[in-house]
This record gives structure tokens, sequence and C-alpha cells, in this order.
DNA sequence: TTTCGTGCAAAAGCTTTGCATTAGC
DNA sequence: GCTAATGCAAAGCTTTTGCACGAAA
């Protein structure tokens, strides 16, 4: 815990969750419960296996099935993002639920979310800000084609 | 097969790309070229899978194995830009194996480029010129962290 | 002729699913 | 008590790998 400021965020960050799955009739279980706390209080967009890993040895009924499938449900819900890859295996934010840049280590996997936002000028401010040596961006948009949309 | 120039085009992108694999002594087998000419002339971002499946009734000895086998080769040439979905399904872009920006259907998979390019203002653009109803994007920049560059 | 490439089949990861058991509410 | 959630194990997918055979240069 690096600070109050920090610790009131993903405090906040929980109990906005958990509320939200109450008032949608969802069941707060001990296993559910601990998925979301380390969500909230993660920084470092985890994958499922290392909330898992994370969370076992305190809560040794703690099976990976649970995770992915608390996981599923925040993301029905709109409360975690996850960050699709392939090589790397899937990563969740459940500090900031929705689009925002990222800047990923294409060595060690770590996932850091900068603070301001343009594009070839951002590329160089993303390096400055956050000491990466970036070589390559992805810049996706998600919705529907024009024959999706009709049907 | 459109226009002239799209073929014109396709064509110079697999000559170049059957180019660099002669220049750096990879052999030019008739499952390799199909691959190639897959990757050069489609505009739809293949998957894998979709690639083989459009081969193999030409090439009845085409595996996907083979497939893979040859995308692994043009990525490690920087011949070939792969997209990672979990989801989806890994796609592959060998006419533009450079980052750039990509509208994905969330429903169809279909992947469009865009054109131009700023971000609040560009989500705007891109809805006009691709007719897709965006709902969210993904901006992602690549690179090493401060403590995987001094290794 | 000498490697390199192919392709089958098996393995490897990650994620999902079926189902009996457990436990919120 | 009613249902939803858990968790084990099995299945599902995509992608990778081992290895013997075949073919490019």
């Amino acid at each position: 815990m690096k600070n109050d400021k920090t610790n009131i965020a993903s405090e906040q960050r929980l109990e906005q969750m958990v509320g939200r799955l109450k008032d949608n009739d969802h069941r707060i279980t001990p296993q559910r419960y601990a998925v979301l706390k380390a969500l909230s209080y993660s920084k470092a967009h985890p994958s499922a296996e290392s909330i898992y890993e994370g969370l076992v040895a305190h809560y040794p009924t703690m099976s990976l099935a649970t995770v992915y499938k608390t996981l599923t449900l925040l993301k029905q819900k709109g409360e975690v993002l996850e960050l699709e890859f392939s090589e790397l295996g899937n990563r969740y934010d459940g500090n900031k639920p929705y689009p925002h840049p990222h800047v990923i280590c294409t060595e060690c996997g770590k996932i850091v979310d900068p603070s301001m936002f343009a594009l070839e000028e951002i590329t160089e401010k993303m390096m400055k800000e956050t000491g990466f040596k970036i070589e390559s961006h992805r810049l996706d948009f998600y919705g529907l084609c024009g024959s999706c949309q009709k049907e």
C-alpha cells in the first residue's frame, strides 16, 4: 500500500463494483469478493492466472475457473477492461474499465497507464513519461460495420 | 480483382516479399508462394485459418501448420503485421506490415484500414469514412520498459 | 546432394463448460 | 429453501512442435 490516496481510490472502486453486482442480484461470495478486491487494488493489469496465484494462498478454495467466471461476469457488466493478447495472455483492468491508452513492455509484459493523450507527438511524450523505448503501437477502434448495424 | 491499380499494387507487394525471402536464402515453395500471394492480395486481414481455407482447394497438399510456419517467418522478417485477438483469433496484414489504425467490427470481425489519422476527432472521422458505429477503441504503444532496456 | 520446408499428429496454452456440491440471501 | 456460485476435471480452440518424408537450389 503506497499511500492513503491510492488506498481510498481502490477501496472506493471495490465498493462500487460490489454495489453494482448487488444491484444486479449477484451474490457476493468470499471468492468473488477476493477477485474484485484484487482487481480494484492492482494497477498491474493482471492476467487471470496472476490473480489466481495472488489469491490462492489466502483463499485455499479459490479456483482458476472461478476467476474466469468472475471476469466474464465483470466484462458483461462493463466493470473490467479486457486487453486481448494471444502471446502475453489476456490482461484485465478493473480500475479503469473504459478504453484508454496503454504502454506495454514487449519483453516483460509490464503494462503502464500514461496520464495524457495526438499520436506522433504522443509517442514522444509516452517515452519521456514512462521511460519506455517505444518501438510500435496499436490503435484500434471497435464498433459495428454498416451491414451489422442493420441486423 | 477489382481494378488494375489494386492488382498492380498487390503484385508488387507479392514480388517484394518473394524477393526479400530469396535475399535471405529462404526457398520459395509452391505452398509458401501461395501464402504470400494470399497475404498480398487480401485486404481482409485474414486469419491463419481463412488463409488455409482459401488455399487448400487449389493446393490440396497445403496444411495449416505450413500457413502458421510461413506467418512466423514473415513476422520475423517484419513482412506481416499480426493483430492479436483472443476471441476473434489473430489476424494478419501482409500489405501494410507496419503499425496503423484499424476499424474492427465487433460483430462480424471485419477489419478495415481507414486512410487518415488525432483521437477524439478521429473517432468521428472514422465513423464517417467507414460507416461503422464506433463504440470503443484500442490504442497501445509497444516497446521496452526502463528495466528491460538495461538488460 | 544437401538442407530446408512440408505436413501429419501430438502437444501446449489459455479459456470455457458440465455437473455435482456448497453456500448466499 | 431456492438458486446461484464454486471447483474439479474434461473439453475446446488456436497455435506450436517433433519428426520423417519430400523437394528446392
